[in-house]
DNA sequence: AGGTTATCTAACTAGATGGTTATATAATAC
DNA sequence: GTATTATATAACCATCTAGTTAGATAACCT
């Protein structure tokens, strides 16, 4: 099951601990240990963490001596935004204005700083 | 586990029979009948399977005679659409090249079809 | 009341998930 | 080579998940 990569990112990301660890690869790179750091879960969990977002292409793996630091990929987040992205015509009660929905679109546009 | 709401969004999000259920409440309320028609699993199954959507939030149930219609509900939708907005500025190259990635957006703010 | 239709609950099963501890691999440092 | 540091694997466990079948509940229709 969860053939679809779709399915296999949601699952992905229905979890605390790896969307944590995605929001702190947003700064760079980060080695296995410097990411485990602030969660109180053993090491293996953390490897086990990673493989899960490797699998998924939510992060790929570098080599620097003993270090196999870790680095955000975003291509399955973009997924999962061109997915949501087809029900945002739901959420504002205009379904049959287009105009308003374009509107909509270009006041994202120009709020793009990263605070709310 | 689980106790936060995202976590339990993406976790009802990440199943395919759930993602064709939402699908299709898009062009309107449907009874569990109706919704269970186009797939193979027992009416159980989809019985479970809109527990999680009605927990999370993804559907209403209203009450019609011996029917239980299910309507989408998008509120959680929009809370994936915002957590995933935030990593929207990854996924171009140009970090520090913001008429790109307004450009970028204006781009998407244009095709606005379903289809792709 | 008795039958039909729509949906839910109960009890169970197989397999996935998220965690653990103990051990192994691999690269650096002496 | 030996020790140290960083990460991965193995084996195990408890819980969750998605499905099943059988039976219960509830509203409608004669």
């Amino acid at each position: 099951m969860t053939a679809d990569c779709l399915s296999a990112t949601f699952a992905a990301l229905a979890d605390p601990t790896r969307r944590a660890i995605l929001a702190r690869l947003t700064f760079g790179e980060l080695s296995v240990g410097e990411l485990a750091r602030p969660f109180k879960i053993s090491g293996p969990a953390i490897t086990k963490h990673l493989k899960v977002l490797q699998r998924v292409g939510l992060i790929t793996r570098g080599r620097h001596a003993q270090w196999r630091p870790c680095r955000l990929e975003t291509k399955p987040l973009k997924e999962v935004a061109d997915w949501v992205e087809e029900y945002r015509r739901f959420w504002d009660q205009s379904f049959d204005r287009l105009d308003e929905y374009l509107a909509e679109i270009q006041k994202k546009g120009k709020k793009h700083d990263p605070k709310k």
